[in-house]
DNA sequence: GTCTATACTGTGATAGAC
DNA sequence: GTCTATCACAGTATAGAC
């Protein structure tokens, strides 16, 4: 927008953007609640007062950080609605949330499992597990048992099972999710052989 | 040790223990920072400052809560390594450590998961975490590739995914075990079938 | 439009009286 | 063993500088 490539002054977006930048990388190093906006500040050469004009508070900074992973969420649910219902559905649609899974995502998703009441108070009834939950009911029979559904959600939170595994370890992200991608495989085959 | 019954006025190990009672309800009803010690304190019919004669901080409380479960993986890695190194050892090792987890574990494991900087703060280098690393060190061939770590980890690990899988919704604790350990299997088979 | 100085409330924690 | 009083620092709100 602007003609400006200065580092004295940015304008409002680039600011916005280098906040929301920063501040993925200080919350996932040290904690939600162990970063002070201080801190947050200082890592920007910013004053406190300032984060407070370009965000409401504190939370709305990661509720950013989150806004992606959802909108993923809903296309995945349009997907599977304007799907065929076959049997094989269910490995399908996990097979192609899978593939939407980048090393980038990796990161929020580490977030968002690390501050799960934070998470809960952002959401607010609008949430992704809360979006998760549609799915499980699109693919799971009127008759599917709660363990049924347990273990299909499961199939679709492998990737997060995977960075549960490799929490405090630094691992290729490539790594974590092709292990992901073989127990979704696994898990998928259990649910499908679930009352044969 | 004393033969007191009264309720009026605790001694200190009474004290001590409704004190871990309640914190473990609050922590896991409105999570760990959002419960102030004061709550805590209003909760007990004490003052904030009643608590630190009983505990050092707030993270005090949670350390003492998480101390069984610890305890538990100790005594895993000790019937780890006295048994035979047979094939299926992994597959044995993982129905044990599934066996051995009650609807009783499962608050604590919650607490646990979802207050993650915390319990690095706690671990300091001593943690359950680190603990399941041995596990794996002792159960996986040298030669096993970063992936296979992953799956074998993600296999003890079943339980955590299901209360993953469940949260934000009143499941039936039992139903969430049973779910695990069909996942643990499915995964076990996965993990021995890695290389064939 | 972008940022800062300053003050307000609530939190975890400590010192010392009873 | 529990209390009162107090502390430093957190997140937040607002008024106003440029």
């Amino acid at each position: 927008m602007t003609t400006s490539t200065g580092h004295e002054r940015r304008n409002g977006a680039e600011t916005r953007a280098e906040i929301l930048r920063v501040a993925l990388r200080l919350f996932s190093e040290k904690g939600y609640e162990a970063t002070s906006t201080k801190d947050l500040a200082d890592a920007l050469g910013l004053t406190k007062s300032s984060l407070y004009y370009h965000f409401r508070n504190k939370e709305e900074i990661v509720a950013c950080l989150m806004a992606d992973r959802r909108h993923d969420l809903d296309g995945l649910i349009e997907w599977i609605t304007a799907q065929p219902r076959t049997p094989d559905l269910a490995r399908r649609a996990v097979a192609r949330w899978m593939d939407g899974t980048t090393p980038q995502h990796l990161q929020a998703m580490r977030l968002a499992q690390a501050n799960r009441p934070l998470m809960r108070r952002l959401a607010d009834g609008d949430d992704v597990r809360a979006a998760f939950g549609r799915v499980i009911d699109l693919l799971a029979d009127e008759d599917a048992s709660a363990q049924d559904r347990i273990l299909l959600r499961m199939t679709f939170d492998t990737i997060a099972a995977a960075l549960l595994a490799t929490q405090e370890t630094d691992t290729d992200p490539r790594d974590v999710i092709a292990a992901a991608r073989r127990a979704s495989i696994a898990l998928t085959d259990a649910f499908a052989n679930r009352s044969t």
